[in-house]
RNA sequence: GGGCGCUUAGCUCAGUUGGCUAGAGCACCUCCCUUACAAGGAGGGGGUCACAGGUUCGAGUCCUGUAGCGCCCA
């Protein structure tokens, strides 16, 4: 039975369906299959910061495109959805939204209230921030990410993604924070997780560690200044080159390359620092570069990474005078006792490092230490990602996880995971990899912030007040989840928080890495569903975009090597970035983001979906609503011939037997070729190769094949020839609609529905075995290239004639070889139809090339 | 400085073991309101496949080098 509406239209196709699907529950995880049965999909969970981006649609209708594919094709799809709220850009949208700081000394106010005024700037900006206490700030962090999330759900559903909604995980939720704690405590019990006092790199502006991962270099202007050390012994001046003479109270040596011969006889003699009068060593190191202003180089606590390099190496003291703020402290290294040293010291306490340096510099001029003017430079400085001040490195105790950045063992068998997975591309395993090998240091995981998952631990404290940071007090696992800054570990109670002889709650969280790296956990049930985790892990699939191969796919091998030994998933699929038109990346920063949901309302989410699945995988795409709306019209021409074709058929059944024309029988065998291409690209992850071929052939079907046949589908040609128009019409226009479903879900569900009761997202995926059983084998697939072609040479001679194509040939002689001659044979009534042919004159001729000789009618 | 990727029509891109005359869409030009479709259709012009060598009967495709662009890392 088959119901085709008298017109047609996509509009409104994405709320109807949506709403049908969701009451179907046609994207069920259905738990009782088995794990063969299953594919499973480790969606990366969106930072929801409560402005979309047209990267997010684009990436995420790939992933799509693979569930889809992989359900039809009978697998029971694993496809959840999660949030990732926690971290620094929640914490910043709370804080410019609602106008207000964390405060962590603050205490807890029960009857706090939402700012009214959240979202007016200028108000905001008018009365200033107003300070709240962490789990203030938190509830009012819950409070925006929730609207975030709902707005989220809103567009993926929208856009049409296949998802299990019923899965929904955030990874600041409960029993998120709960796995993330959990997976700690073991990484803590089996020695992969430790603490440390150590240099790191810190974010003076949000005042917190900052993770290797989170790096960037950014060139940035600074100037080299002259200082004169003075020799001890009998050397001299020895005049260095430093971009930061604020730190020179922080000097530890000078260090210089070992076959420098300029400063081979200071090796081992000593040199006093100018102003603060503090003997140091001159010392060598291979990264001493001799190029570099006078070859022999300031050691401080810490100017840069090689600083810490060589205070590490050198088995150097520690003389630090930044603070976490970003300036210098108020109490001077002990080794300065001199009065001018002090005298300086005290003048730069408490400035900026900017006003700091203007003020070391005035000193130096004036004491006649300095050599010349500054002299500009543009040099790499190591930036927060997400912040605008140059990172300080600061010694702190922090938290942290191997990584195999300080484990030749465990590097190596981190790389070795990589090989477990499948990459699509393959080159993207090689960014892996050479992430890994170029790592120093293992993954700090500890954050000064507020909104994240806590670490879940305590200190004892002893009889004199010091903190105990080795005597740790560790929760039982189904105390999970804790925050430790307001729950008390059993066998104390709150009065003993902070006192002698009772205990300290740990303060920091983790980064959002530490527990987003455990998402195929999450999603899977680790430790709370065994069952679930049985028949889903490791996950088949991880969709990601490849800039985040060193942070987030990286640090979810750690975790899953650490914690399962074996790699997280079977297949990573890298998508690319989306370019605006200038080809520049799309990023909030650069301000030139696109958000999706107007351009879905516009063209409709199908056309949006052709887009994004027209990008390869792994290949950055321009953002293109040229393309959109080719989608759009692609969209529309489904709706039409499906139209035609099954209103014609609406009486036949899709029987093979019934199939006897030859131009029928081409088509049903270059469609069967059709199916094998694209299961194959989609076994590929090549859901692009799948889109490209599947459109092809749809054009090519329209635009030839419905021309062809259409007089004698209409019954000229009699009841068989018709009928045989009429089933290959249905065959081929019901195969196309699902090898389309995975892109265009709601156009095809749509014309599926005019002639079936189930869902076309639950038919099985065509192949070619339903078609070729019931065909000629013999059948020459060229009969339909000799049948367009020839069309094709009749309507150019007509437009060429500025005749419209309905006008008569009045003859028609097509020269060609036997073998083409036969072909047109077998096709010639279609193609005198179609072409409105008076007399056709096949000529054999094997020596030149087809040719088509048209003679129209004359005007009437 | 190291690694990876890219360079094909004015634009965006296909081109998978090397194989007939290098393709598509957009844009441009011409024609056609034809009973699936004017939010359409039919046709046309347009390319030294970045450059230079090499392998081969044959190279957009494989190799080497050069240049430019992009990304990641230092």
């Amino acid at each position: 039975m088959t119901r085709v509406p008298d017109r047609p239209t996509i509009e409104g196709l994405e709320s109807k369906w949506n709403e049908i699907w969701e009451q179907d529950g046609i994207y069920e995880f259905d738990r009782t299959k088995s794990r063969e049965e299953i594919f499973s999909i480790d969606t990366p969970p969106p930072t929801v910061s409560g402005s979309l981006h047209v990267g997010h649609v684009f990436s995420y209708t790939h992933t799509d495109t693979i569930a889809r594919y992989q359900r039809m094709s009978g697998a029971e799809v694993f496809y959840p959805m999660g949030w990732d709220d926690n971290g620094l850009p929640t914490e910043r949208r709370v804080q410019n939204f609602f106008g207000v700081r964390c405060d962590p000394t603050l205490p807890y106010d029960p009857d706090f209230k939402a700012p009214e005024d959240a979202g007016d700037e200028k108000g905001i900006k008018k009365r200033g921030d107003i300070n709240v206490s962490r789990r203030n700030f938190v509830d009012l962090c819950h409070i925006l990410t929730a609207a975030d999330e709902q707005a989220f759900e809103d567009l993926w559903r929208q856009l049409g993604l296949s998802v299990d909604w019923s899965m929904t995980y955030a990874t600041i939720d409960e029993r998120c924070q709960r796995i993330a704690q959990k997976a700690f405590l073991r990484n803590l019990e089996r020695g992969e997780a430790y603490q440390t006092e150590a240099p790191s790199l810190w974010d003076v502006t949000f005042r917190t560690a900052v993770a290797q991962a989170e790096l960037e270099d950014r060139e940035q202007p600074s100037a080299y200044h002259q200082l004169k050390f003075h020799s001890s012994t009998d050397h001299g001046e020895v005049i260095i080159d430093t971009t930061r003479p604020e730190l020179l109270p922080a000097c530890v040596a000078l260090v210089t390359h070992p076959n420098d011969v300029r400063y081979q006889s200071l090796l081992g003699t000593t040199v006093t620092t100018p102003i603060f009068d503090v003997e140091v060593p001159v010392l060598s190191h291979e990264l001493a570069d001799p190029d570099k202003g006078t070859g022999i180089a300031m050691v401080c606590t810490f100017g840069d990474t090689t600083d810490v390099t060589w205070w590490r190496e050198l088995d150097l003291p520690v003389r630090a005078i930044i603070d976490r703020s970003g300036r210098i402290t108020s109490s001077p290294p002990d080794v300065i006792s001199s009065p001018r040293g002090l005298e300086a010291f005290k003048m730069m306490s408490g400035k900026t490092i900017f006003s700091a340096k203007k003020e070391i510099v005035q000193l130096l001029q004036d004491a006649g230490e300095m050599v010349g003017e500054p002299r500009p430079i543009n040099h790499a400085v190591k930036f927060f990602e997400k912040g605008d001040r140059p990172l300080e490195i600061v010694t702190s105790r922090q938290w942290y996880i191997r990584n195999g950045g300080r484990d030749a063992d465990l590097n190596e068998a981190l790389i070795a995971r990589g090989n477990e997975m499948t990459w699509h591309p393959p080159y993207m395993q090689g960014r892996y990899s050479n992430w890994i090998e170029g790592l120093n240091g293992d993954w700090l995981i500890s954050r000064q912030r507020f909104f994240g998952v806590p670490i879940p631990l305590w200190y004892k404290i002893d009889e004199h007040g010091e903190v105990l940071w080795d005597a740790r007090i560790v929760p039982a696992e189904n105390e999970l989840p804790v925050d430790p800054a307001s729950h008390v570990p059993s066998g104390f109670d709150e009065t003993q928080r902070n006192e002698p002889g009772g205990f300290a709650g740990e303060v920091d969280i983790m980064d959002t890495w530490a527990t987003s790296s455990l998402t195929p956990q999450i999603a899977c049930g680790w430790e709370e569903d065994e069952d679930l985790f049985s028949r889903t892990y490791p996950m088949d699939m991880r969709p990601q975009g490849h800039d985040i191969i060193r942070t987030w796919l990286f640090s979810t091998a750690v975790r899953s090597h650490l914690e399962e030994d074996r790699a997280p998933w079977h297949h990573c699929a890298l998508s690319g970035w989306i370019l605006d038109p200038d080809r520049k990346k799309m990023s909030k920063s650069k301000g030139n983001v696109v958000t999706p949901k107007g351009l879905l309302d516009q063209y409709g989410s199908d056309a949006v979906r052709y887009w994004a699945a027209n990008g390869r995988p792994g290949t950055d795409t321009a953002f293109d609503e040229g393309q959109m709306k080719i989608g759009r019209r692609l969209a529309i021409k489904i709706l039409n011939a499906s139209k035609f074709s099954l209103t014609l058929a609406s009486n036949s059944e899709a029987n093979l037997s019934s199939v006897s024309n030859p131009l029928d029988q081409a088509l049903l065998t270059k469609l069967s070729d059709l199916i094998e291409t694209t299961t194959l690209a989609f076994d590929e992850f090549d859901y692009a190769r799948a889109l490209e071929r599947t459109e092809q052939f749809f054009w090519g079907f329209t635009d030839d094949y419905v021309e062809l046949v259409k007089a004698r589908a209409y019954g000229s040609q009699g009841a068989q020839e018709a009928e045989s128009a009429h089933v290959t019409l249905k065959i081929t226009l019901e195969t196309l609609l699902r090898l389309f479903a995975p892109f265009l879900p709601f156009v095809t569900a749509e014309v599926w529905s005019w002639s079936h009761q189930d869902s076309i997202h639950a038919a099985p995926w065509p192949t070619p075995a339903d078609l070729s059983k019931g065909l000629t084998k013999e059948i020459d697939i060229r009969i339909l290239d000799a049948a367009s072609e020839t069309l094709s040479e009749i309507r150019r001679a007509k437009t060429e004639a500025k005749r419209s194509l309905k006008v008569k040939a009045a003859k028609v002689v097509v020269s060609a070889s036997k073998e083409r001659i036969e072909h047109v044979t077998l096709i010639r009534g279609d193609l005198v139809e179609a072409g409105n042919i008076d007399a056709l004159e096949l000529v054999e001729h094997e020596e030149a090339s087809p040719s088509v000789e048209v003679t129209l009618a004359d005007e009437e």
